[in-house]
DNA sequence: CTTCATATTGCAACTCAGTCTCAATTTGAG
DNA sequence: CTCAAATTGAGACTGAGTTGCAATATGAAG
């Protein structure tokens, strides 16, 4: 169980359940992204009993405490990716065959900040998608 | 009824439509950003005899065409704009009050596009959302 | 270790945006 | 004008996400 999200349950007064344990280790052993049905389904198929309602109970919680972000909607659902332990990117999405690829651009960051400061903003978190083709995709080679 | 749309549902072999056309009137009459539950009450509102199915089924037409773009997902429904006759730009937006600020940097876009030659991905489009706090939501006068 | 108020759970019923089916109507090419 | 093909409205349906509730688990206090 991750030390950080355990901090947040205990400072919010919350309980340390096994059903919050075992959805929070199901997700640091995730890599990429997922969605919550998929998450539910891996519980259980690994032998949890927890139920759909508690892993959707647990995510605005998992959002709250910077354990994981919302990152895409696809076919209208919603997907999220464990940020604590990653460092910050931003994505690229194939249209056509749905590949993510992820990059970091420090340019890009604080081109943001600069603009947040010329609008009076308090930037406290973004969210950028390139939408467009891969190269394979394309059909090219190299 | 705008040209643009007009010539892509010839060109489509589709009908030009009352609805069709009753659907774009009201959303060339739309400044900011608009969603279908909201662009139905309106159309109603204003006498029309839409069906809820109809404006539903013509959005992805209109995205088709280049006519609206997908903008936000705020309360788990979909939030459009019309994007023809109207500039690019990307959103600041107010998690307190829900305030859009709208912005556009060339820089910003020239950025996204090196980035993308880099990785070997063909941009079609992007979508930047900057959360944080307004101005006014932080209390500041100036 | 026991007690007990409170938080949490599973389940199933529910909500609501969005989709689909189908019979009736409209469109526009010929 | 005719007629095949496209489109429409109504309402049934879908599926992600939410919620009420009774049963259960947690953990602070004693
Ligand atoms: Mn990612
Ligand atoms: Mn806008
Ligand atoms: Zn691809
Ligand atoms: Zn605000």
């Amino acid at each position: 169980m991750d030390k950080r999200f355990q901090e947040f349950i205990v400072e919010k007064g919350l309980k340390s359940t096994r059903e919050r344990r075992e959805i929070v280790d199901a997700i640091m052993e995730t890599t990429g992204h997922f969605d919550p049905e998929e998450l539910y389904r891996r519980l259980r198929d690994a032998g949890s009993k927890v139920s759909r309602a508690s892993v959707y109970r647990t995510i605005p919680l998992l959002i709250e405490s910077g354990f994981i972000e919302e990152v895409e909607r696809v076919d209208k659902h919603a997907h999220y990716e464990r940020v604590i332990g990653t460092q910050h990117h931003d994505h690229m999405i194939c249209t056509q065959c749905g590949k993510v690829i992820e990059f970091y651009s420090p340019t890009l960051e604080m081109l943001q900040d600069e603009l947040c400061c010329k609008e009076n903003f308090r930037k406290v978190r973004h969210h950028l998608e390139i939408l467009g083709i891969c190269a394979e995709c394309r059909g090219e080679h190299a």
